[in-house]
DNA sequence: GTACGTGCAAACAGTTTGCATCATG
DNA sequence: CATGATGCAAACTGTTTGCACGTAC
């Protein structure tokens, strides 16, 4: 979705784009990797735009919220998030540096799913799929 | 594992089988789901058998570094543990009553691990992989 | 009697909340 | 000018650490 999309979209809802809200937005759409809150409080106070960590984080509920960006969880103890709408996919995560790359696996998980809703009796919803281990560039040092 | 083998494997190691420690792996050879510091913490109350949290937590990292539990993480902010050793397996969690389900994959992650390790030139350790959604009891509600 | 095990208090990280104030549509 | 946005302080949860004391091989 593109910012004149968004800010239409906020507006349409009684929202406002303010200042730090474009540049998380924008900051999310500059990035590969998921970022926490405190990623983000360090890339604000980079960029000289810096404002209270509250409103980071209410910032970050709020856009998931509206479905704008989406949680990711690599099990570290932070909250992680990146933008929404994208392409489904998982990530791989090198234990050592922390990078992450985008993963998207050949076999849908979705068909799986419909499997598990059979047995379980369940309704599933999401489900949440992460690769640890080393890199190849901390692999080949 | 039984007990008798564990006390053996850790006296080897130089360690002690304390009552906690003792009581911790029965609670986790009785229950299915896996279990946070603060669930156990609980379980002890229960049993009259208080202890410090401290104590626990430190359990906890001490019984995953003798590879007796494993960590699994759904996302909620607390860290949980199973038993190690077991089946490989991954898990349905309800989000609405919490329950926790076991989930045997049929296909093999393992299989595209290798793909995605030449895609990726890393080595894979470990991957998390957890459903969420609505279980049969809370859906039939 | 030398490690291991434990308790207690305190610190710590990540996050949330209440309340007052600011500022924009 | 009403409501959304922000800042600040404080609380809260889950967890870790330092230190002293206890206790089992």
């Amino acid at each position: 979705m593109n910012l004149a999309t968004t800010i239409h979209m906020l507006q349409g809802r009684g929202f406002r784009m303010t200042t730090v809200r474009r540049f998380l937005l924008q900051t999310f759409k500059d990035t590969k990797a998921p970022l926490s809150a405190n990623d983000l409080i360090g890339i604000l106070k980079k960029a000289h735009l810096e404002c209270n960590r509250t409103t980071v984080y209410r910032e970050l509920t709020f856009l998931v919220e509206q479905t704008l960006l989406r949680a990711v969880d690599f099990g570290d103890g932070a909250k992680r998030y990146e933008l929404a709408g994208g392409e489904h996919h998982h990530h791989f995560i090198c234990s050592n540096c922390k990078a992450v790359s985008d993963v998207n696996l050949k076999n849908d998980l979705e068909q799986q799913e419909r499997i598990l809703e059979k047995i379980l009796g369940a309704t599933i919803e999401s489900h949440s799929l992460e690769f640890f281990g080393i890199c190849k560039n901390c692999g080949t040092k």
